[in-house]
DNA sequence: GCCAACGTTGGC
DNA sequence: GCCAACGTTGGC
């Protein structure tokens, strides 16, 4: 049972929209191998954190790893050889109170976050302390 | 809108 | 195999 964050663009695919979605989501398009190993390591029932990047900046929810990771069904152009992976995900719940990245960024027990450090990783490893402190920030 | 950080590409 | 140049991401 692992911990990890999803990082996504609101305006291209908000928690709200896989809440809506009522079941699995397929998590394409990632393009980068760190992100891609990432879901390799997810078994099912894994959960993560839903980060809304750029707008919001805030983790607003947490999802479930459905699917184990498996070929992107966005990555068949012609001639690319590497093929990318991702799993499928499916809506938990939302946080009462969504936690900030100021929020976050002001906690000394969340200092060696990924998502302090390397905000561009879009798939990202969380510890089980950093899971439960956002959780008790967020309300759950 | 700007720019720092990061990852990738390609010349050498 | 190194590293400069470039494109993209995402915070500010």
């Amino acid at each position: 049972m692992a911990y990890w964050l999803f990082k996504s663009e609101p305006d291209v695919f908000s928690f709200q929209d896989l809440v809506d979605k009522a079941g699995p989501e397929e998590w394409h398009g990632v393009r980068n191998y760190a992100a891609r190993n990432n879901m390799r390591a997810m078994v099912l029932g894994d959960l993560g954190f839903f980060y809304h990047s750029v707008k919001g900046k805030a983790v607003v929810g947490i999802a479930e790893v459905v699917a184990l990771a498996h070929p992107d069904s966005t990555a068949h152009e012609p001639g690319e050889k590497v093929v990318w992976e991702c799993v499928d995900i499916a809506a938990v719940k939302a946080f009462p109170r969504p936690v900030t990245l100021d929020e976050i960024k002001a906690e000394p027990a969340l200092a060696q976050m990924i998502l302090v450090n390397n905000s561009r990783l879009s798939v990202q490893p969380v510890t089980k302390q950093e899971w439960e402190h956002i959780c008790r920030m967020g309300g759950l």
